[in-house]
Formats: structure tokens, sequence, C-alpha cells
DNA sequence: TGCGATGTAAACAGCC
DNA sequence: TGGCTGTTTACATCGC
């Protein structure tokens, strides 16, 4: 909904958002008139005037709002948006108000904004008039009746709008067709003559609406019913008829007020489910009551000012906030009315908030996330997984791209996760984004011991291909994988680069950052074997040397190995993938007496995985003859051009070690499967 | 706290 | 000469 982003926003000057003669002077600054409505003392403001005040106003109003829905629902109160410079989006700020109809800014507000607004605009009215009664004369009653009319015009069309959008989302179902029995009770308590009596009792200034129909011809009552219309009026005839709860005693006036009061409180209650009115912190006791307010805080009362919608008394402790609070703000009309504009601002806030976290669930299932599964925030990442190329999860993710719908993720999760699921600390750790740009974050496991970089790109090709997301892999796993993947099993690092390239979308920028990356990896590590042949120089894998880094520490300790165990997440393999391991001879593993030497095979097997399971796939698939996949024998080029010489000791681990382990962990199936992916090499 | 793995950056040399 | 390739070093970060 917000257009901008916070640091979209431009700063205004603190004189270019106090008021009206900033906000004229904008309006006036294509148009050249100098003057006008400048908070100059010469001349009178006309009814155009102030009718074009009114407009600058909604627009600054919305700006304000559209700022506070930036910042957060903990919004600023109203005079903390005063004190503080205003931070207005842009696309906003940008738009003399001359430019914007009501029509669009009906285009621009949501329902919400629309009720905010107005809320908005009675505040800042209700200090244009108290600043009218302290500065005696600055103007007469007729321009107090203009502005009135304006405002009452201004109020109805905005309702009006509003009522429109609401009828069209209604039309396309964006919102519920049956309006509940609160928001008909809003719109009815929103109605302009409600708003034409709320004016009235607010400003305290009697209505001329005689002599604005002579001088607009405009039929408040008639614009009253046509607008309205769509809700059925029913809340004042319903206004429950009970004293206050203590008991006081009231003119037929001031019973008026009570019960309104009282509607008010048992809509709450009855609407949001909560036991405490919306003006007091705990109990419901209406505004005469003290037994609260001496708790040395008061939710209306903060920074020596009292926050009740659009006053800024200022009020030196308390005590004198609490006098305050039963004078100004005592049970009458205005206050119950600005009740109502408060509580159905706090409604329709929370309608957008439910639905705006309706299109987080949903998108988070479509992600195949897990939005609502309780999970402690420190729980281990699971997401940008050891040894993956994250710098980190902002950078991982720079676009504000969804994390990937990766299986890399989950198999280290201490809770079980079905495949392609991500959990909520993922999206936690995402939001946690660091500020510096370098410096890389890397989490170990799910890469060496956990990531099937095949299925997981079989699964996702599409998604590196054209997302800009950074893969949880290892460039040693990806060139390895590049290489592995190609026909001759070797390629030239040009062709590296393009096979990095062309499955991620990712590599398709920094270039130099991330070919540098390659090169290093492919000198650095051993298992690189760069092989001078008819093409040039084409670089190969030797699987031996790729196995032989350092597999994790799971000497000994079966507690440790069975952690290791159930952090895999098997559900992140695929059926295929699963079904080829049932097949394989890894399903030895599975058989208890594991006590004879495996074949050549087998011990090919155990060497398998520590890096991605990948590489017990493809192995898999070479003995289940699903791919043209080599053995790691055939992955070995036999030559050896570098340097030093690989030694290739002839594998000795005791495979009696292996079925210890096997033995002396019981696990359950899925877990026993999953032990087949583990490195055994080092169990020792 | 130390160590290994990994990522990033950079310098350098050789080759085309 | 510039770019590519390959090697090496340094440093930072992370997880164990």
């Amino acid at each position: 909904m917000m257009v901008e982003s916070a640091s979209e926003t431009i700063r205004t000057t603190p004189s270019n958002q106090n008021g009206v003669s900033s906000l004229s002077s904008q309006s006036d600054g294509g148009g050249g008139r100098e003057g006008g409505s400048n908070g100059d003392t010469n001349g009178e403001i006309s009814p155009v005037d102030l009718l074009h005040l009114q407009q600058q106003q909604a627009l600054q109003a919305a700006r304000q709002f559209l700022l506070q829905q930036a910042s957060g629902l903990n919004s600023p109160s109203s005079n903390e948006v005063k004190q503080s410079p205003v931070q207005v989006p842009v696309s906003m700020a940008m738009m003399s108000p001359q430019m914007i109809t009501p029509q669009q800014m009906q285009q621009i507000l949501s329902p919400p904004q629309l009720q905010a607004l107005l809320q908005q605009q009675q505040a800042l009215m209700l200090q244009q008039v108290r600043l009218t009664h302290t500065h005696s004369g600055w103007i007469l009653s007729k321009q107090i009746g203009s502005k009135q009319l304006a405002f009452q015009q201004q109020l109805i069309q905005m309702q009006q709008l509003q009522q429109q959008h609401i009828l069209n989302l209604q039309r396309q179902g964006l919102v519920p067709l049956q309006p509940t029995a609160a928001m008909q009770s809003l719109q009815q308590a929103m109605c302009p003559s409600d708003l034409q009596q709320l004016w009235k009792e607010v400003s305290g200034v009697p209505s001329s609406e005689e002599a604005l129909k002579q001088a607009e011809g405009l039929d408040l009552s008639t614009n009253s019913s046509n607008s309205t219309s769509a809700f059925p009026k029913a809340a004042s005839a319903h206004i429950p008829l009970h004293s206050l709860p203590n008991g006081q005693s009231h003119t037929p006036k001031r019973d008026r007020y009570a019960r309104l009061f009282e509607w008010i409180s048992s809509f709450t209650k009855a609407d949001s489910g909560d036991d405490h009115a919306p003006l007091y912190s705990k109990g419901s006791q209406p505004p005469s009551s003290h037994h609260e307010e001496h708790a040395g805080s008061h939710p209306l009362y903060g920074h020596g000012e009292c926050k009740w919608p659009g006053c800024e008394a200022l009020c030196e402790d308390m005590g004198q906030f609490i006098k305050h609070l039963n004078n100004e703000h005592a049970l009458d009309d205005r206050s119950t009315a600005q009740c109502r504009v408060q509580m159905q601002v706090v409604q329709q806030l929370e309608i957008q908030l439910a639905k705006e976290s309706e299109r987080l669930q949903a998108m988070m299932t479509h992600l195949h996330m897990r939005p609502s599964e309780p999970k402690p925030f420190n729980q281990p990442l699971n997401l940008a997984s050891s040894g993956s190329l994250l710098k980190r999860d902002s950078d991982a993710y720079p676009e504000g791209l969804p994390h990937p719908p990766t299986s890399a993720a989950t198999p280290i999760t201490p809770l079980r996760q079905g495949p392609s699921v991500i959990s909520s600390s993922s999206l936690h750790t995402h939001s946690h984004s660091h500020t510096h740009a370098v410096g890389p974050i890397r989490r170990r496991n799910s890469d060496k011991y956990c990531t099937p970089i095949a299925s997981e790109l079989a699964q996702n090709c599409e998604f590196y291909k054209n997302a800009d997301v950074r893969p949880p892999f290892t460039y040693a796993s990806l060139i390895r994988h590049a290489i592995l993947e190609s026909p001759d099993r070797q390629l030239t690092l040009n062709e590296i680069y393009n096979w990095f390239t062309r499955k991620f979308a990712y590599f398709r920028r920094n270039t130099a950052t991330w070919k540098n990356a390659v090169r290093h990896n492919l000198s650095l590590h051993k298992c690189f074997v760069r092989v001078e042949n008819v093409k040039g120089a084409v670089w190969t894998v030797d699987e031996v040397e790729y196995q032989k880094r350092r597999p994790p520490k799971m000497t000994g300790s079966p507690t440790l190995v069975k952690n290791m165990i159930s952090g895999l997440g098997f559900g992140s393999l695929n059926a295929s993938y699963q079904a080829a391991l049932a097949e394989s001879s890894l399903s030895l593993l599975n058989s208890p007496p594991l006590v004879t030497p495996p074949s050549a095979a087998s011990l090919n097997m155990l060497h398998v995985g520590h890096d991605d399971v990948s590489s017990t796939v493809e192995q898999v698939n070479s003995n289940g003859s699903c791919s043209p996949t080599l053995s790691p024998q055939q992955y070995s080029h036999p030559v050896h051009v570098k340097e030093e010489p690989t030694e290739v000791e002839e594998d000795s681990r005791p495979v009696s070690l292996l079925a210890g382990v096997t033995h002396s962990l019981p696990l359950p199936s899925d877990e026993r499967d999953l032990e087949e992916d583990l490195p055994t090499e080092e169990l020792e």
C-alpha cells in the first residue's frame, strides 16, 4: 500500500509542515499568487480560500497519515508529528494540492486512510477553531460558516469517496460484502449528519446551516441520506440505555452522553473482544472517574502533554493532566465523538492489519513457509547454511525477494520440517539485515552434510535462474557440480563462468567478485585439477580429494551423531532420490548386522556426501543407473597435473566403526535413511 | 579461544 | 597493451 519507503521520503522543513500558511505557500508556489491566506493579517479570508485551505489540510493530513503508516502503527502523536520534521513520501510531496482531486485522493488512500484523514481533518479544524476563539476578531462568524461549510463539504465528499471505495472493494471481493456490525455502526457514526453535529459540538460554534444552505444551496440532509444509504442506520437507535457505572446523575443531555459512551464501550468490547475501553489503560471507567489515573502513567499523557486527539495541552504533572482531562475531556458530545472517531481509526487499522496479515499468510503459504509455526528466534540459522555463499541474508536477497524454496535450508533445523519449507526463524534472520556491505556470513552444515545440491538445483532450477538469489552452496560445490554436470566432466574456466551465469541470476552481476572467487577456489582446493588438453586448460574434479575435505566432527558421541542425523531433515530429499537410496547399496547401512566389509562401491559411498548429497545422488545414480554419472573413481581423472600429487591413501576407514555407530543408534526409519548420507569417514 | 572452512579482495605473473 | 587465467596471500566471518 505504501508507495514510498521511508528512505525515499523527503524531509520538509519545519516551517513547511506546521500549518496553514506553509501549505498555502506550497500550493501557491507554482501559480505565483502571493499573499493569500498566508497568515498575514492583511485581508480577509474568502470562502474560496477557506475551501482551498481545507483541501490543503486534507492533503497535509493524508501526507501525515502516509508518513505515520510508513513508520509503523506506533505513529507519533499529533503533536510529535508537528514538532518533528515531517517526512513526506516523495510521490505525495511532489504533488501540488491542486493536483489532487478527491477521486485521486480516493485512489491514493485506502478506506482506513480516508477514515484517518477524516479524523485528522477534524483535529486540524479543532485547532483552527480554537485559534479563532483565542485570536479575537481574526475570523468573522460568517467566515466560520464558510469554513464550516467547506469542512462539511469535504467531509461529506471524503466519506462518499470512502464508501464508494468500500463498495468497490466489496465488488472486487476484497472486503466482505456484509459489513460487520461494527463497520455499520462506524459508518453510521460518521454519517454527515453526525459530523454536522460533531462539528457543532466540537467547535462550540452554532451551526449556521441555514446560512450555508443559502450560500451554497447545499442540502446536507439530502447528502446525508444519500451518502449513508449503503449502511443502515441502527447504531443510534440501539444505544443502550444504561446508566453509568459510577451512578452519576445526569441531566438529560448528560444522560445522552453517558449512553453514547456506554454504547461506545460496549461496542468496543463486543467488537474487539478486549476488555478494556479504548481510552483507559485498564479499567472501563468513564472519564469522570479518577481511580485509575493516578497510577503514575496514563496512555493519554506523555512528554508533559495531553495526548488526547487534537489536544496538545501542556500539563506539568499527572495531577495537572488529570485536572485537564476531567475539565477538557469530560463526558460530553465532543469527547464521545472524538472517541468514536478514534475508535473508528483503530478499527480501520485493525481491519487493515488483518488484511495485511492475511496477505502475508498467503504469501508465505505460497512460498512454502510456515509463518505460524512457533519457534524461538535463537534457533540455529537454517537458511544461510554452512559454507553457503550467503554473505548475509539481506545481501542474499537484495531485491527483497523471498527466500528461495530451497530444501537446503531445512535439513539442519532441529525441528523436522518438510521439504521446501522455510521456517519462521528464517524469516527472522532475514529481517536482520546488516548495515555494512561486506563480510561473509556462512552457516556450516547444510552444504557439507545436508544440501543435496543436485536435487536442490533440480527442484529450484527456475527459481535460481530467474531470482537474484544467492544459492546456498559453496563455490566449491557449485564448481564441482558444474564440472560433473558437463558431458566430459571437465570444463574450462570460461565454461564454468558460463554455467554460473546460466544457472543463477545472482551470478549475472558482480562478475569480477565471484569470478575471482571461482578462480580462487579452483586454485585453492586440491580437488579441482587442472588438465591440459586440446581445448587448452580444463578443470576436473578429484572426487577423492573433494570428499577428503574436512568432515564434521562426529567422533564418539552418539548424541551428536543423532542430533546431526535428526538435523538433516531428510524431507528435503526428493522422492526419486529417496527411492534411489533405497535401492542403492547404501541400504547396507540400514542392515543391522553391518559387519561385513562393504564392497568397493559401498566404500565409495561411505566417503560421499559430506559436502552435499548430490555426490551421493550421482553415485547412487551411477549404481542405480538412473543417470549416466560416474563413480568417484571415474570422477577422479587419472591425470593429476597439480604439483602436489594427491595422496590417495587407499581408504582404510574402519568400517566396523560405522557399523558400530549404526548399531548404537536405534534410529527411526526416516532417520536411518538419513544416516546413509552421513559422512562416515571420520566416525572413528 | 583456537582452528578450519569459506568468502572476498588484491597483488602478481604468465599467456594470448 | 589489455584482458584472461591462474596462483597466492591477507583478512574477515562463521561454526565447532
